[in-house]
DNA sequence: AATGAATGAGAGTTCATTCAT
DNA sequence: AATGAATGAACTCTCATTCAT
């Protein structure tokens, strides 16, 4: 005769995992990485330490585990948007929303990402996961340069690859900044489409 | 005869403070803010904790004044070009000149910096000196972006404030790169030149 | 079959509180409350520090957790003699004897209670605990000569009130004596007892 | 041509001695003796903490300069009232004059002197010069026992040291009590009057 | 007589990690 | 899979005292 059956009193170790990883990001939200504290994520996510460490059997790891979210969460929303068939403009276009409803929706996502990579600079395990993150971005920006100057929609004398990073750069850089509003990411992301696009020639008009 | 100079046991007031953040910024760049320790500090400088802490009061104080040296360290070199006479386009140069300088020369000097612009976000006090800093770079570069539209070195349909939040924040990106090459940067500042100078009028020319 | 009794490698938490504060009784017996120091405690039990702060959090912690001792004691004894049917001055000497016994059996408990109580003017937390403690004890000496009175063992125009204040302040003094002996303390309870004992009227004896 | 001399700038030892004495004592009444710093004595009298080292040399001799400021205090005050030709029952009211002047006027002296009774158990510097200042006290209020013996205004069969002992044990707790008021006091001393004078004999009235 | 600078020793507290169950 | 208890190492900060001037 078995009644009410613990439920979630113990979950399977993914489980575990996926929820220790969203702790740990809500408090490196808060905090930053260097308010993480394992005991804090513990209580959090509603174990012990020393069940904490049974799944992430170190800081380090933890880390790693974050970054592991983070990418996931990228992928998942890379793949939500169809990118066949359109001109560079319009890709830019499409980077551009996504990034829209990155900055507003999720800014706490942003936030641990911009934590993640500053520490990749002295931390080997993250860079190797982060840097890889920021490159890919950066490339698929300079793809999308690539491919408007090719169909004529942006100036024929950018350097794809300096555009990217300019680009990626300055939305960064939007990112880490507190008083980011909407009109003012308006005004930034209409910049830089102003910057390269190509301006119609006035003779053949 | 012997010329045994006094071996810094004793030094005035400002002296150890100028050491002890020049102590601290080198840590900051090796290990983080979040590496920073009193007691390296102390090391570094060849002093005994107490007496940092009879320098510098509390580790909040030790941040503070870190963020000060950082200012006084950009104010020395805000003074050391003239800026009267040149037009909008001349005075970007002049500003990108200072960036590569700064770059190249003195790349702790921005690790520093980013690490306590990061840090802003959640220690009110660093805000304080910090945010106003960045906030001043910005406008000196929306200034320029006024000039040059005015005197017509400029693409008239700039948005100032705009274009120097997407060039301020390009160039931090940069810094925050650890690949960062004198041709990889160069190759940035002339496609942010390219972005914004006015496009020469194929009419007239 | 070995007996190997285990030596206090893991005590409950419980049993652990209850030795650590045996223990800060003991080294405010011999330093006084300003020279207790939490690592004296931890090595007194024979734990690590960290571990001392696992089952106490604070220093603040522990004093509260020391009065409780304090507390729990005083109420034991209280419980140990019975006080119904008895006129006033058969509980007078009932707690004369209390006394008698915790001065000269226990003094320790005596000298941490003093240090508490003198404490209590300046630590909320430690106030709330003792002064009531203090209260309660000479409420409970009024209670007795409210009864003397009643019943006639005691002079009818004694204040119950300031007669309880000086009896318990009076012993509280004696308490504070490092000289105090059997016989100087038989001396004072003898003298109390004069003092507030009904003078049998030569007229009707 | 001498002009401005700089008043008090440098003071003779004795004063600074007293000003010093006067800042720890103000220093004990808020914090207790246990928390009495050096650098906030100080602070309190305007010196830097290496003058006051070299006034007073240690810390030791500080709380003894403490004691003897209070020493003086006392005597200074026990001159004030002349004691010839009184009975033993006047002497005892003009003790307990003195006593409610003391402590309804100056409660901090009493306050410093508790602390610094209370560290004489440990301290025996303090110990040498408070244990016979309250001795002195005692035996004064013996005195006054033995002469109203003597001339009929107290009880024949008082014990002189006991009652002595009580009088001045209730007396001190009464300093310990935060809530001391004016009529507390005058129920307090009225009793102990009542406790010790002669019971009128009804036969011979 | 006075002071700015320096210091050793130590205070309470924190933290990632481990152990025994 | 989970946990209460334990720990070493380290942290920031404090304090009475001393030194050089």
């Amino acid at each position: 005769m078995t009644l009410d059956l613990p439920i979630n009193r113990r979950e399977s170790g993914d489980d575990r995992r996926l929820a220790i990883a969203a702790a740990a990001r809500a408090i490196i939200v808060e905090k930053g990485l260097e308010g993480l504290r394992t005991r804090d994520i513990a209580a959090r996510v509603g174990i012990n330490i020393a069940t904490l460490h049974y799944h992430v059997p170190s800081k380090e790891t933890l880390v790693a585990l974050v970054a592991d979210s983070l990418r996931s969460d990228f992928r998942a929303q890379a793949l939500r948007r169809p990118r066949a068939g359109k001109n560079g403009l319009e890709r830019l276009h499409l980077e551009f929303d996504d990034f829209r409803e990155i900055a507003l929706d999720m800014p706490d996502l942003i936030v641990v990402l911009t934590e993640l990579i500053a520490r990749a600079r002295r931390d080997v395990a993250v860079a190797e996961i982060m840097i890889p993150m920021r490159e890919f971005w950066r490339n698929q920006v300079a793809d999308i340069f690539r491919l408007g100057i090719a169909d004529g929609s942006f100036r024929p004398d950018i350097d794809p690859d300096a555009a990217a990073l300019i680009t990626t750069g300055a939305m960064s850089d939007c990112w880490r900044r507190s008083d980011l509003s909407h009109s003012l990411l308006d005004h930034i992301l209409a910049e830089l489409e102003r910057a390269f696009i190509r301006t119609p020639d006035p003779l053949q008009e």
